[in-house]
DNA sequence: AGCACGCCGACT
DNA sequence: GTCGGCGTGCTC
């Protein structure tokens, strides 16, 4: 029996607590338990038992555990390691991962299950004699239950027209009981329906196949192996997941697919839901916090064999481990921007690790990571060349928009090559997607007398107008005004618009087209739960015409009909001071150039730019990814960057900029210290030195060793706790604002 | 994260 | 004169 326990609280980079467990007392690691910290009681994890005491507390009494809350471990053993590791690579507190292991808190009353009456036949109500003075209507009650297998919802009798106080009746009459059940909320409920035919029933093109089976043999040696699936848009790499799934499903492991965004999640969960049925438990930040209550504990029990989700569902309580599939690696909303600030492609490669399971990153457009790793041989590189079907990829058009601008002026926004396919696509009846990868009317509104620009009060950063709204906005913190009618700083009354968004797209394109119809969907339209799966789902019945966005529908989803497919200003984004900047440009590109053209009929797509040379544009436009792969990591290697090498961001937050850049100096000396296998840039203002009200200085960690880096950090901001609280570590960025 | 302590500005 | 602002320290 233990004398003393190590506990994981959620408090920001607390390490492990010790406390003491009273005789007779027995817990298990992964419990949690009640605990005393300073003048709270709080909720911890058991992480480790009799943990090892230094000198200073084992002389010191510890408290005790006030009270043990689970029975049985709350998280499996391999969910502890997991978090312990996230934790300590990314410089975070062990209570802070574990956390994200957990299913959300239900808040207030306890709404964790949801429970259902249900009405089922008993052996009278089955004999066909004893219910022989039925009345119709409790007739028909009878067979619909009977239907059922016996039993069935209260609420689904009642939605087929059977009405609560027949089957009332039939429970007085002893022919039914009714009873309260705890069942699962399905949240699938009301989502686009499942197709008919299993998509496992899809035959594979000879690619697919042999993708296949390379990875089935894999699976078949469970152990640790990372595969790339690298496949051109539409060569139907899912299609090669179910199977995969499938098969090492019935070879009795389990699987989880992690999926980038919630958009695409329905779309995912459907065709795995009609795959595999109730084997399905679904994790994303979309459900509500019952739904994913239940789905967690379907997941703990054991209940499923598929689990699918977002991010944080790589940190499921999942047993008896064997895939895990990264769909769509290289997409950055993987990569959790506030802390723990992990990467859940990252975790995912770990937790294959140790799980002795396969792990397959799948993309279009990989990230250079992954296929560096794929091109040394560390990671086993397959290829899927060709699209289902033979369809060809979409033909592209750039357009170089200095040529627009001298013949149409400097308002030009849509170029005539793309108002034509437009309105050529739309007298043909085919779809068309228009992307512009910034939201709002205009990026600025700035007076043409003082050229002042409205600014975010709290953030160096220009407002963004809303001009439906009739209101700028910051798109960093929650500030926001009504547009003036005059200019703030001189009182000029000439203000203009400077910079276009998705909002200024969306008229552009039903001057353009007028007899269009035309929908949009960015964070403004698709804020209503649901409503961007309602906009979509018009789309694919073809009830829209135009759909014009931001890079959310750039993004997995397959519109047969589209044919044409515009990209406004493909040069947002390589403005950015960012390393990142070509690549982030090239995959954005690839992936909405490759939603043209899946169904019969070939695609189009027009690119407008500024930079038609830029490697980043001219490649996507080619859509090669191979040599996009060679030039970026020539620039990386020549620049000293990832994947070559790896980077910490440091920024320190303060209420001016003096004492930032003081404590950022002080940050930066100590990391120095002791000439470490690192560099240590800076410190210098961040990208964006002002941000919700504090000002930001960076310091930034460059080396191979990373152990190195980290250990430094944490003995670095150990020496400085006051410095600490102000400093935010982020391990790998993704970027470096 | 909370919660307490401590040191400087505007109020009954 | 205090009330209370947030900056800092601490949590077995």
């Amino acid at each position: 029996m233990s004398r003393t326990v190590g506990v994981a609280l959620p408090v920001p980079r607390l390490g492990l607590l010790t406390y003491a467990v009273p005789d007779g007392v027995t817990i298990a690691p992964g419990a949690r338990v009640s605990v005393p910290l300073g003048r709270r009681t709080v909720t911890g994890f058991v992480v480790a038992l009799d943990p090892p005491l230094d000198a200073a507390m084992a002389a010191s009494a510890l408290k005790p555990i006030l009270r043990v809350v689970d029975e049985t471990p709350m998280v499996p053993p391999a969910s502890i390691a997991l978090a312990r590791w996230a934790a300590e690579y990314y410089a975070a507190g062990p209570g802070e991962t574990l956390t994200l292991t957990l299913p959300p808190v239900a808040r207030g009353r306890d709404h964790a299950f949801k429970t259902e009456r249900v009405a089922t036949l008993t052996d009278a109500g089955r004999e066909p004699t004893a219910t022989a003075k039925a009345t119709a209507k409790q007739r028909a009650a009878l067979d619909a239950l009977a239907a059922g297998g016996g039993a069935a919802p209260l609420a689904v009798l009642v939605a087929r027209g059977i009405s609560a106080a027949v089957v009332s009746a039939l429970a007085a009459k002893g022919w039914a009981t009714l009873t309260a059940a705890t069942v699962d909320r399905d949240p699938l409920a009301g989502a686009a329906p499942a197709p008919a035919a299993s998509p496992l029933a899809v035959t594979l093109t000879d690619e697919q196949q042999i993708a296949l089976d390379r990875f089935v043999a894999m699976a078949r040696e469970a152990r640790f192996q990372v595969a790339v699936l690298h496949g051109v848009t539409g060569s139907g790499k899912t299609q090669v997941y179910l199977r995969l799934a499938d098969a090492v499903r019935r070879a009795g492991r389990r699987v989880l697919i992690l999926v980038p965004e919630i958009a695409l999640t329905p779309a995912m969960a459907a065709l795995v839901r009609a795959a595999f049925g109730d084997q399905v438990a679904i994790q994303h930040s979309g459900l509500s916090a019952g739904e994913r209550h239940d789905q967690w504990h379907r997941i703990r029990r054991g209940d499923v064999s598929v689990v699918v989700g977002t991010r944080s569902a790589v940190f499921a309580p999942i047993e008896d481990l064997g895939l895990v599939i990264v769909d769509e690696e290289h997409d950055t909303s993987y990569k959790q921007d506030e802390s723990p600030r992990y990467h859940g492609r990252d975790v995912a490669v770990v937790r294959a690790q140790q799980a002795g399971a396969l792990v397959v990153l799948g993309s279009a457009t990989p990230s250079l990571e992954t296929f560096q790793h794929a091109s040394t041989g560390r990671y086993t590189l397959v290829t899927l060349t060709k699209r289902v079907l033979d369809r060809p990829l979409a033909s592209v058009r750039v357009v170089d928009m200095r040529e627009v601008f001298a013949a149409e002026g400097p308002d030009a926004v849509l170029s005539p090559a793309l108002r034509e396919a437009l309105a050529a696509r739309l007298a043909d009846g085919e779809q068309s997607v228009v992307l512009l990868n910034r939201r709002g009317y205009a990026a600025a509104y700035f007076c043409r007398a003082c050229a002042a620009s409205l600014e975010c009060p709290h953030c160096s950063i220009t407002l963004t107008v809303h001009r439906a709204a009739r209101r700028a906005e910051c798109h960093y913190c929650d500030y926001g005004r009504p547009l003036p009618p005059a200019c703030p700083a001189c009182g000029g009354e000439f203000l203009d618009y400077r910079g276009v968004g998705t909002e200024r797209i969306e008229a552009e394109v039903q001057a353009a087209v007028p007899a269009a119809r035309v929908a949009r969907v960015d964070r403004d339209t698709t804020r209503r739960k649901g409503a961007i799966d309602a906009v979509l789902r018009r789309f694919g019945a073809r009830e829209l015409d135009v759909l014009v966005g931001t890079q959310m529908i750039a993004k997995g989803h397959d519109f047969p009909e589209v044919t044409l497919v515009g990209v406004v200003s493909a040069d947002i984004g390589l403005g950015v001071a960012d390393f990142r900047a070509a690549e982030r440009t090239f995959q954005l590109l690839t992936q909405v150039v490759g939603r043209a053209g899946r169904g019969s009929r070939p695609g189009e797509a027009i690119i407008q730019t500024l930079y038609p040379r830029h490697y980043g544009v001219a490649l996507a436009a080619r859509q090669d990814y191979a040599a996009f792969f060679e030039a970026e990591l020539g620039y990386r290697k020549a620049m000293h960057y990832p994947p070559m090498l790896s980077l910490v961001n440091l920024v320190v937050r303060a209420s001016s900029a003096a004492i930032a850049m003081r404590d950022a100096i002080q940050l930066a000396r100590a990391l120095r210290l002791g000439r470490p296998p690192f560099e240590v840039l800076g410190p210098a203002a961040a990208p964006l030195p002002r941000l919700r009200g504090d000002y930001r200085v960076q310091v930034i960690l460059k080396g191979t060793k990373r152990t190195a880096m980290r250990q430094a950090v944490e003995r670095a901001l150990a020496q400085y706790p006051a410095l600490a609280r102000r400093t935010t570590v982020d391990v790998d960025p993704l970027t470096m604002l």
